[in-house]
RNA sequence: GCCCAGGUAGCUCAGUUGGUAGAGCAGCGGACUGAAAAUCCGCGUGUCGGUGGUUCAAUUCCGCCCCUGGGCA
């Protein structure tokens, strides 16, 4: 039991390819750390090489948490996330150990950070409803939460889906929920140590192509096959080249140009990244 | 060698009945509260293949040349 550790935690984000996995190795074993994932796609088990998980010898080489965890058939979310790392923190601390959350996907530690707003589980007939609904979800949401749609553009098709389901879930828009999401902030009394890996943007593109070009030498493709059963609305398919490599597997483009597609997708997404992690350092 | 069809943004192409041009993709910037590796917003000057000619004005019309496909020999 160390008591500087009942409280503190470590928070390591930064873009993909950025070396944030090895940092949190080097951390852990030098500050007796166990490493929790804040990262949306590791969580699924099917996605070992896909969504670049730690190898096994790294994940035995220190504690390591929330990879792999949850199956891709269920639904998982930020929510279910914020769930599971509290939990997961809060038994780093029992264990007199120091919690380690590192990832990529600034929504969670946004979450974490900021809280989340409590709003109440929605019927799922009701989601489905305005998640497949092909008419003006915009129009429909001025009607009944005028409030909401200002806040959002009118093709943000998901956005609108969401505040949409909210309103009519719970009789309250989607804004009453927000507003007392900071009370929620779990790390709101703990002593943060922040890490946002700074890596020049080519030296990430360039290690981010090798690395797609490593994981399809590793078996991307066998491990995109089983899944082209499962249509493509689960969370899960939408990895990088997950899309690319189905499209290939499809017969609509050669393998050639999906790795290409991939890499495509990869670099724009290190692009999505860079711009959360710069807007995010003037809010906190 | 001859005949067709093309040569326009990094790529694929549209267009201008003559007044120097615009989409998609890529790229760049930004947003982000229950799909977030998602979703969305903003940013478009480029010898219109080259060269002569006609014209007040040519990327657009005409001649020649070069290049790329396809066909005929």
């Amino acid at each position: 039991m160390n008591p500087t550790k009942a409280k503190s935690a470590l928070l390591i984000a930064g873009p993909t390819a950025s070396g944030k996995s090895a940092l949190a190795l080097t951390l852990a074993r030098e500050r007796d750390g166990v490493i929790i994932n804040a990262d949306a796609l590791q969580v699924y088990k099917e996605l070992r090489i896909l969504s670049a998980r730690p190898s096994d010898a790294e994940l035995h080489a220190a504690p390591h948490r929330l990879y792999g965890h949850v199956s891709g058939l269920d639904a998982y979310s930020v929510a279910h996330w914020l769930a599971d790392a509290k939990r997961e923190i809060e038994s780093a601390w029992a264990a007199g150990k120091l919690p380690i959350i590192t990832g990529g996907t600034g929504m969670y530690f946004m979450a974490l950070e900021r809280g989340l707003a409590e709003v109440p589980p929605i019927d799922p007939d009701i989601r489905e409803k305005w998640r497949s609904f092909e008419g003006d979800l915009y129009g429909e949401l001025i009607r009944r939460d005028k409030e909401s749609a200002k806040a959002l553009k009118p093709n943000d098709r998901q956005r609108l889906a969401r505040a949409l389901e909210v309103i009519e879930g719970t009789g309250q828009p989607l804004s009453h929920w927000q507003a007392e999401a900071q009370s929620h902030a779990f790390l709101k009394d703990v002593a943060v140590e922040r890490h946002i890996v700074d890596v020049p943007r080519e030296e990430l593109y360039n290690r981010a192509e090798r690395r797609f070009d490593q994981m399809m030498a590793a078996g991307a493709l066998e491990e995109v096959r089983p899944l082209l059963k499962y249509g493509s609305v689960l969370p899960m398919l939408k990895a990088i080249g997950a899309p690319e490599l189905t499209r290939h597997l499809r017969g609509e483009i050669s393998l050639q140009e999906a790795v290409v597609l991939a890499k495509t997708a990869t670099r724009q997404y290190i692009k999505r990244q860079l711009t959360w992690w710069r807007g995010q350092a003037d809010k906190s």
